[in-house]
DNA sequence: CCCGATCCCGGGAACGGTCTCGGAAAAATA
DNA sequence: TATTTTTCCGAGACCGTTCCCGGGATCGGG
């Protein structure tokens, strides 16, 4: 329309310096008057690059990973990146899917908290090689070479273990995710050493590997309440676990905290509503989130960097749930 | 390598017919053993579309929304098609921005349940005009021309309101959302008209228009407490919010449901594990998610669909916090 | 044996941009 | 005035596909 070429429109549009300023400014306009949007598709397909991070979670239903995707986009978009998100809903062959589905799409990299049944890391393995930045968040595995962020599980899960032990209980059960996820193995370990530094006798018929799912919390309950010796606390695996082991041991007349402990894991904002309050985990999930995205778009940016580990301290609070005195 | 030219490549991969089964074979099996991938981004930008429907949801913290998206996700893998997803925070710039970016990723079509700051449908209506389908779902616009799913508002807030009046109760606290949003004010008037049905005096001092967000509960749970008529029950804008509610009144001695009846929305797990049970108004988000991708997917299919306004029905779920006898 | 239909396949434009290169005009310098 | 430098712009290749079109080979019918 203005009898120039597409090599100057695009010099305008791209803002760059070799151009007559009354030249760019008769293409701006234009452009705004004709609301024209440059089709990202064509410029990714000639950049090689699409500015999107993909993104795979458990599950958003989750509020952790829902506040963890929350800080991922928060820091995405200060970089002026996309997201786009995947749920395994906790599924192996579904996490693979959706790699595949991020892959094709040409992302830029790519943050993963691995779903409850992923025990190999091999369909990851593959990205590396083709020199796709990937971060891995929370669930992560210990034998890959790429970056991480966790948090303090051990520590803090021997922080609680020993909060309970203070509280003068003796019998502490505790409900965990699989044992083929590091950061379950961490937080039993902790629970291990905590018992330990205290002369406590470990049984295993205290400790419940479960999955992050609802579905099970019932049937793990019944069976820590029927054991010959029942558990005098419980350090549970999230707080909606939690709060539902509470509600069945009520039933059963089971005082909290006096008869039976509880601890739990996240600190959900309904931690601070419940009767009893519940004592709690909290997890930095925004942090985490903030933190990985952070770290994927330096190793987007400076495709030399070296992989790193971070850590991010989690903090026990403690409300009436776990305080026996 | 095969000495082949790409446009019988391309037949191959497409799998179309006009192609010699012999030469196909010999491609598709090069094809796997060079492990290769075909570049989405190419075949978007000469298919002129991306396969990827875009959603814009105000948080997915909001576990309604989260579900919401599960559904849509899940309807969209059965289509074969990819889903972007973004928040907007509650925020209508950032709502604005999400579209914008959305639209630039060049999305098929798009989802939208609008930020309770969003007051005004024009940046929704250049949508319709350059012929991108759109649906719009739970937080919806009146005035504007698109497909819609919603669910029955105004039956269930009078449904609820009835069960509140038959259970004795008379000055029945009401908390919506903001007054510009359609199904705020659907359940607002559900909530008037079953009061007049009834004969019950209105009072306006017992509405109260909040946002979805959490922290201003304990602001109105006092203003409503300090009633010169304290209310005898209250319909709450979600569980979370009823479960705080519920705490303070508690912690200011009054008992529940006997002194006030709870009722919450949403259905959420915790609602049976709290004390008392809380009831509430079950909202079947998956399946409102899933209905409306199943829409936007119809329209994106056969460009020439009217729009269409789809109701689902959401359930009133009775316990405890609303049984007073 | 000839001719039209059918079956496969290759050439090349197109999608909508970016970017390199070279060259003309204008400005600066000799 | 002649030469060099700078400023600005256009031509055209390119990203990796799809798809239209045309043409050669094979086949069948008359």
């Amino acid at each position: 329309m203005l009898g120039i070429s597409k090599s100057t429109v695009s010099r305008a549009l791209a803002g760059r310096s070799d151009i007559h300023p009354e030249t760019k400014k008769k293409i701006l306009d234009l452009a705004s008057q004709l609301q024209y949007e440059p089709n990202t598709l064509a410029i990714n397909l000639k950049q090689q690059k699409t500015n999107t991070i993909g993104v795979i979670v458990p599950e958003t239903i989750n509020r952790f990973f829902a506040r963890a995707v929350g800080g991922i986009q928060k820091q995405a978009d200060m970089a002026g990146m996309n997201v786009m998100i995947c749920q395994s809903n906790e599924s192996y062959i579904a996490e693979k899917k959706n790699l595949h589905s991020l892959m094709s799409s040409r992302v830029d990299g790519i943050i993963v908290s691995i779903s409850t049944e992923t025990d190999r890391s091999d369909q990851f393995a593959s990205l590396t090689e083709k020199g796709i930045p990937l971060v891995f968040f929370d669930r992560v595995f210990e034998d890959i070479v790429a970056s991480q962020v966790v948090t303090n599980n051990y520590e803090i899960a021997m922080e609680g273990t020993e909060h309970l032990i203070q509280q003068g209980c003796k019998r502490i059960a505790f409900v965990t995710g699989p044992e083929h996820l590091f950061n379950s193995r961490a937080r039993l370990n902790g629970y291990l050493d905590a018992l330990r530094k205290h002369n406590l006798q470990v049984k295993d018929s205290y400790i419940v590997h479960s999955h992050y799912r609802s579905d099970k919390v019932e049937e793990y309950t019944r069976y820590l309440l029927n054991l010959p010796q029942r558990p005098d606390a419980i350090f549970a695996i999230n707080d909606y676990a939690a709060l539902e082991m509470i509600h069945i041991m009520k039933k059963n007349g089971l005082r909290i905290p006096q008869d039976v402990a509880v601890l739990g894991f996240n600190n959900e904002n309904l931690c601070r509503f419940v009767e009893p309050s519940l004592s709690s985990i909290d997890h930095p999930a925004h942090d985490i989130g903030a933190s990985a995205a952070e770290m994927l778009i330096n190793h987007i940016r400076h495709h030399d960097m070296k992989p790193e580990k971070r850590i991010i301290k989690s903090s026990l609070i403690i409300r009436e749930s776990s305080r026996v005195q």
